[in-house]
DNA sequence: CGAAGGCTTGAGACCGCTCAAGACCCGTGG
DNA sequence: CCACGGGTCTTGAGCGGTCTCAAGCCTTCG
């Protein structure tokens, strides 16, 4: 693989790699491809046969289904050490969503067969890829769960709620747009709900920068 | 396992075993646990931590969240092939979904360790795993899609069309209810919304048979 | 044949969407 | 460093699709 050593070595640490014997991740890195990604860059778009698995090692990929008028449904924000790109695993299947790095990313890549192998000649890559797909299962139940049962306002509240803060500052990582559609709402809608919750006093909006006066009372606003 | 030798010898030719050899399949069928639900009996319900995979080998099986007043959101139907209760995989996670049979129903289920342990012993069954999770996160993605960018009368369009035919009739295959809880509909919308594609003549409704008139006009509505 | 549950139909309300315009923010280049 | 410009976000007004509540009907099954 064109992979740097540095690079090789903190994978080595990685969650995904460090289960398995030194000769075992030397074959992983050398069937897999490093990729990198400027931003805005896409990785594959909906209708593609990317072929291939993805590891995020760096850097936030969002996956999403285009619709009309350049809108689009934003179905996840990626992390590192997230594993996507399952539709490699189908034979023939095409990819059904667009997925875009919202900033530079870097990431490494398998072949669908590649993957297949290598979860016959390293049980503990398997078991990791098992578990990421699971944990994705999980979270899109969530996220159903969420939109279907829960208020604007609500789904606001939770996305908040669910930040990392520093004090009570807590910051909107994307665009707000993007956030919206993730959350299965109109820009104009996710606006309205943030100037809501800052009207009865639990929160403070000033551009991506959110306030957490009162966290208990939105979590309550959960029940 | 507590499994009869005609039940062995089904299973033996199921995708799920048949890329491995006998020893391998005598050895899964040993850790796994033979299963049987009657009609409305619950698996696992929300908040249990059921550690358990399971295969659906015959039946049907729904998974929901419950919501207040005794309403519920369904998250998917289950046909026989399916694997699922993927919590298992994930050390100390809860379900976050109840499973129900919706008629009488066979299971095979497997310890999570177990699953753990099979996946280096038996990789075509890791293989399998993998694949059907992979199905199961491109399904959600698609009901997602559906869900947020499409209208009822699409839902319910898309839905139809998707119903085997026995020449240009199909039959609802669950309780209204529920076919338009997975649609993210409420039973009345659900109602009108069959009402309406019959008014525009493109199918006829009587109970839970519905005859697709023009399933040509049916498509061109997702556009 | 009767009862219970599921489905349909109607009327009305409301939440979130659409369309439109203006304000703000941030990155860029001078 | 500042001014500019484009893109992003906010705000307003009005609409409409879906939901809610309430009866009545139909089917099914005991």
């Amino acid at each position: 693989m064109n992979m740097p050593k540095d690079v090789q070595h903190k994978l080595a640490t990685h969650p995904l790699f460090d289960g398995m014997g030194r000769s075992q991740q030397n074959w992983l890195f050398t069937v897999g491809e490093s990729i990198s990604l400027a931003k805005h860059e896409y990785l594959f778009r909906r209708g593609e046969q990317s072929g291939r698995l993805y590891v995020l090692l760096s850097g936030h990929i969002k996956l999403s289904i285009p619709a009309e008028r350049g809108q689009e449904k934003v179905l996840e924000f990626l992390s590192p050490g997230d594993v996507f790109g399952e539709s490699a695993l189908l034979t023939n299947h095409l990819a059904i969503t667009d997925a875009q790095a919202l900033g530079p990313s870097e990431l490494l890549a398998f072949q669908g067969k590649d993957v297949m192998v290598a979860v016959t000649r390293v049980p503990s890559f398997a078991q990791q890829i098992l578990t990421n797909l699971s944990q994705r299962v999980e979270t899109l139940f969530r996220d159903m769960e969420s939109t279907s049962l829960l208020s604007a306002a609500q789904r606001v509240a939770e996305y908040l709620l669910r930040q990392p803060r520093v004090g009570n500052q807590a910051k909107l990582p994307f665009h707000k747009r993007a956030i919206a559609s993730k959350l299965g709402l109109q820009p104009e809608t996710f606006s309205r709900s943030l100037q809501q919750l800052a009207a009865d006093g639990l929160i403070s909006v000033r551009g991506a920068r959110v306030v957490i006066h009162d966290a208990d009372k939105l979590q309550a606003m959960l029940v």
